[in-house]
DNA sequence: CGGCAATTTGAACATTTTCAATACGGGTGG
DNA sequence: CCACCCGTATTGAAAATGTTCAAATTGCCG
């Protein structure tokens, strides 16, 4: 499907990509990155794989997508990445792959290990490292939001719960900002929290949630 | 409202922010960004003003939100940052704010202009640096994403159409992953783009989208 | 103690999803 | 070159889900 025509202009050569230059090719650097070819329908890394390459493209479309918890099948896609984006970059910041990569059309990608990529970025604590990766991790943290685009209000707000409560957090955000965040109205996200609630899944005060059964939980964020 | 009590360490000392050790503080080298109070309830910036100021969170919360098109009233959150989190980052890869930043927990922020901060990160065409700014431009294209989490079916689909269109992109993407990417069934994405058409916005063939009415397509882009 | 703002609840309403059936277009083999 | 087949896209009607609007409740603060 197209909306009018209009060209993505691969890149085809190392010295007119980014990468390539700030490696300094042709200045006698080396660019850690190498090509390969990728046909559309396949998929370049699976969500939950350990996140050993990252990938660079050069030529054609990946989306990628995410499913909430555990491998995927193909549901829910969040994002499309054309010429001159990383894919994978995650692995800067993750173990693992937090989406899985799907060429929509035939592509050129250039990868290479997670080992080599930090290497090429240089130094860790410098300033454009250190606030890379803090806005990978921003990023990716918003994994809630992405879970928060399928699933009923229930489960959204149960994955949203268990989420927050993991890591203790103590958002202390008005309701209705939380219900904001999680794509629903504030009326909404209070029938969601009560019927957790009647379920046992959680203690509900007017200012306080406290996890009871994170069983129960799991459950029904599940659905 | 909380979720177990659980504590945010702030950063008190720019010896332990991840920011101040980066620029060498304490080893003779000087941090660019200087701390500022804000308390809650105030707003950082607003989506569509000059961004000016890049900031990082010592202390404190800070919600993001976004409205489709022009400036926001308080609509659509859309992320929350907290300690060790940069805001306005964006100001690196584009000339405004692309969303609103309020502060919901008293919070101190370190600032610095967007000059200062690019001269912090160090030279431009470096590994880091090109890396950073692609991620940048790859979060911040995400905005139809954003936008999807509100507005009816038409009115997001009309505003993807009017996205995709703008720069003469061709997707070539399957109908069931576009329609994912707005956060609906391939059937509703089916109507909406009749209803488009029906209206006289576009003109629809099987495989092909193309504009034929942009300010009815505005129109109903707007609701 | 009274008033205010946020939250919760209820019931009618609107929208989206679901499930099932149909149409379309491209590719294959005759 | 055409008929047939398959997977994708479209349409229809019923059901589920979320939203809206209005009213009641709660906790906080003066």
């Amino acid at each position: 499907m197209m909306i009018d025509p209009g060209s993505d202009g691969p890149i085809t050569n190392c010295a007119t990509c980014p990468a390539g230059r700030a490696s300094g090719v042709g200045r006698g650097g080396r660019c850690p990155f190498v090509a390969r070819l990728r046909p559309a329908g396949s998929y370049v890394y699976f969500q939950g794989e350990p996140a050993d390459v990252v990938w660079f493209v050069k030529k054609g479309t990946v989306v990628l997508s995410r499913s909430p918890g555990d491998v995927a099948g193909e549901d829910s896609a969040h994002a499309v990445r054309r010429v001159g984006s990383f894919i994978g970059i995650e692995a800067l910041v993750s173990p693992t792959y937090l989406d899985s990569a799907r060429v929509t059309e035939d592509a050129t990608l250039c990868g290479t290990s997670r080992e080599n990529a930090s290497l090429w970025l240089g130094p860790p604590e410098t300033p454009a490292r250190i606030t890379l990766e803090q806005v990978l991790r921003a990023s990716y943290a918003e994994a809630p939001r992405a879970a928060g685009a399928d699933g009923s209000a229930v489960q959204r707000v149960a994955r949203w719960v268990l989420e927050e409560a993991r890591d203790g957090r103590a958002p202390s955000l008005p309701r209705h900002i939380v219900a904001n965040l999680l794509g629903m109205v504030p009326e909404t996200f209070s029938r969601a929290l009560a019927q957790l609630s009647r379920r046992g899944a959680i203690d509900l005060t007017r200012k306080l949630i406290r996890v009871k059964d994170p069983d129960t939980l799991r459950d029904l964020a599940r659905g």
